[in-house]
DNA sequence: GTTAATGCAAACTTTTTGCACGGCC
DNA sequence: GGCCGTGCAAAAAGTTTGCATTAAC
């Protein structure tokens, strides 16, 4: 995992053209170390225990803010609530029906593979801007174990 | 499109145990012959033109019953709400960023270039299950096309 | 006739909104 | 200092639940 310090958090607010408030750093910064795919509510329950006079309508519109502006992204989840994901490199998600974990699944060659297809094959009026591979399967527990860290 | 008739409903309800119940009927009927993939919403609002009387409580609780016999799947959209699909063969989706429609993407040659690579191709410890394709975009209107701005 | 499904209303969960106060540039 | 962001509380949106009534088999 690669960690972000303080001031490489406030270059890329800036570089967007945000304000760099306590909220908006704590925040990302909580979404971006975290290795699920966490919703507003656990990121709530994260940055409170160092921000506790934060509120939840906060987390919901400093996050709408970071996806506005190309930091976040959203991800589905199998429950209907919504996940956030700062690794935009990946859109490929890994969805585990044991343990309900979604995990970022970044492969170039398959991404370069589905793109050639699609350059040689359009479908019907639709300008494709983004594609993107879910893959649902279980993990088997040698990597649970090799996992925990 | 593939029509289904009463009696065709029945028998698949029949088949998973269920009972024929009008409300399951029209209900199935309804997310059966949708091009778009609805919400219990939009369910309840189509049925409830020929069936007055129902309830939003039971679109739900019979999306729930539909879904667990394996008649109809769920479907995440983009804006979290659950949208639901009873063509189980296709598992690839198109999402209209423009229409916020949902489409099913049947593309057996696609498919099969995906399946190729992860036989060649593992991923740690997964026992892979099932690989959907997500395809954002917009449709473009043929009159977009021709449009001479 | 028995059992299971439905309809209603209320509760619950998740997310959004309006507005006064406070903090960043 | 001006403006944008935050916190609060309330509301909206989406979904679930409990229970009395109704319908299927």
């Amino acid at each position: 995992m690669i960690t972000l310090s303080l001031e490489e958090i406030k270059t890329k607010l800036a570089e967007k053209g945000l304000k760099s408030t306590q909220q908006r750093i704590v925040i990302y910064n909580s979404v971006y170390h975290s290795e699920s795919h966490p919703c507003a509510e656990n990121i709530y329950e994260e940055v409170k225990l160092d921000n506790p006079s934060i509120s939840l309508a906060t987390v919901y519109k400093t996050l709408d803010t970071l996806i506005d502006a190309g930091l976040v992204n959203r991800v589905l989840n199998e429950d209907g609530t919504m996940r956030y994901d700062a690794n935009l490199n990946s859109h490929n998600h890994i969805y585990c029906t044991n343990t309900r974990e979604i995990i970022d699944y970044e492969d170039p060659e398959l991404s370069q593979l589905i793109q050639n297809y699609f350059e040689s094959k359009q479908i019907n009026n639709l300008k494709i801007k983004e594609i993107s591979v879910q893959i649902n399967g279980e993990k088997l527990k040698p990597t649970q174990a090799i996992s925990i860290k």
